[in-house]
DNA sequence: GTCTATAGAATGATAGAC
DNA sequence: GTCTATCATTCTATAGAC
C-alpha cells in the first residue's frame, strides 16, 4: 500500500507541528546558516534526534517552511483582481500584505533573508511564479494608466513600493516597537498604518480616496 | 607612549581594509551567526589566523562593521533639513537615502539582519540616537501638517514608508533584478525608480510634484 | 516512535615557530 | 606581522538499544 494516504499518527503530528513551529522561529531569526537543529530541538522541546527522525536534514525541514510561505504568499496574490476600479484592486491588495505581515511576520522574515542570501532555495519560484504573476499585474497596471484611472508610473515599480511598505512592518517590527516605546503596534495602531499606506499610494498614483 | 596616535603600518592597513570589505560582504549574506571567521578569511585572502590577530574576536569585527553603518546613517539623517518646504526636505532624503541603498546595499542588509534577529548589537543605537532623531523629524512633519503644508497623515507612518521603499532596493536587490531579466538596474532605471519613490510619496502626502 | 551515545566534520580561537 | 598546527567546542547527522 502507498503509504501517502495513510493517516498521519497522532504523535506525528503533534511533533511536526512543534518542530516546524519552532524551526519558523529559529529560521527567521539566525537565518538558514546560523539556524541550528539541536536550537530548534530545544525550543520544540524534542531530543534532537527526533527532529532528524522527522526532518532527516536541515534543508528537508528549511523547505518544509518555504512551502508553507509560498502557500501564504499565493493567498495574498489572488486578492489583486483584475478590476476595473484600481482604487479598489489595490486597496484590497494592500490590506491583504498588511493582514499577512501581522499574522505571518516568521515568514516574512525567513523570505527577506532567503533574498538578501541570493536566494539559494527559491530561486526557481521567483523566475517562474513571481515573475508570471508580476507580469501579468503589470499589464493590468499599464490598462488602468492608459485608461486614464491612474496617474503614469511605472508599474514594477509600483509594485515593489507596496511590497516594501506592507513587509517592513513584519521585517523591521522590532524597531518600530522600540520607536513606539517598546511596546508592539496595538490593533488600532496597525488599522492606522494600514489606511496610511493605503492613502499615501492610492493618492500618489492619483486615485481619489475617502478619508 | 599612548599607542593610539601612531600611524597604522602599511600592510595593517591593507589587511583591516581587506578583512573589513570581506566581513561586511559575509555578514550581509550570511548573517552574524551563520557567517564564519574562516570564509571571510579565505575572502579576503588571508589564514584565519591573521584575521584573528587584527580582529581577537567575531564580535569585534561585527562592532567595527557596524560602526561603519552608523557613519552612513548619519550621512543620510542630515539631509533631512528643517525646512520651510516640505516637497524639497522630503524629496532631498529620500534621493539621499535612495543613494545610499545603491552605494552601500550591504551595510543595508547588515542593518536588516541586525533588526530582524531583535537589534542585539545595536540595540541602544535605536533607542537613543534613532529615536531622538525620529521625535524631532516628526515634530517638523507636524508643523508641516499645522501649516496646511501637508496632508494630514501619521509622521512616523510616513518615515516608516520611505525607509521601507528605500531601502527595498537595498534589501531585496536579488529580487528586484531577476524580475528586470537578471540584470541589475541601469544607472538610468535607478533614476526613475528614485523619481518614481519622490513623486508617489509627495503625491501621496498632497505636495504638488513637477513632473 | 523515542532517546542516549557518538561519529565525523566544522567552528572560534590560540600557541608558538618563523 | 605571518602562518602552521592544534585545542576545545559545537555542528549535522546517525547507530542502535529500548
Amino acid at each position: 500500500m502507498d503509504t501517502q494516504f495513510q493517516k498521519k499518527s497522532k504523535p506525528r503530528k503533534r511533533n511536526e507541528a512543534s518542530i516546524l513551529s519552532a524551526a519558523e522561529d529559529v529560521f527567521a531569526e539566525l537565518g538558514f546558516a546560523g539556524a541550528t537543529t539541536s536550537l530548534i530541538a530545544r525550543r520544540a522541546g524534542i531530543p534532537k534526534a527526533n527532529l532528524h527522525y522527522y526532518f532527516p536534514t536541515k534543508q528537508a525541514l528549511y523547505r518544509a517552511i518555504i512551502n508553507n510561505i509560498f502557500t501564504i504568499w499565493l493567498q495574498a496574490a489572488e486578492t489583486f483582481d483584475d478590476c476595473d476600479d484600481p482604487g479598489e484592486a489595490l486597496s484590497r491588495y494592500i490590506r491583504a500584505k498588511m493582514d499577512i505581515a501581522r499574522k505571518h511576520p516568521l515568514g516574512s522574515k525567513i523570505w527577506a533573508q532567503e533574498i538578501m542570501q541570493g536566494a539559494p532555495q527559491i530561486q526557481d519560484f521567483l523566475e517562474t511564479t513571481l515573475k508570471g504573476w508580476t507580469l501579468s499585474r503589470v499589464k493590468i497596471i499599464k490598462r488602468w494608466i492608459a485608461e486614464g484611472k491612474i496617474a503614469s508610473v511605472d508599474p514594477a515599480y509600483l509594485l515593489y513600493m507596496i511590497w516594501a511598505t506592507t513587509q517592513h512592518y513584519a521585517d523591521f517590527a522590532h524597531q518600530i516597537n522600540t520607536l513606539n516605546g517598546g511596546q508592539a503596534l496595538s490593533d488600532k495602531q496597525y488599522e492606522e498604518v494600514t489606511s496610511n499606506a493605503v492613502t499615501i499610494i492610492l493618492r500618489g498614483i492619483g486615485v481619489q480616496v475617502q478619508e
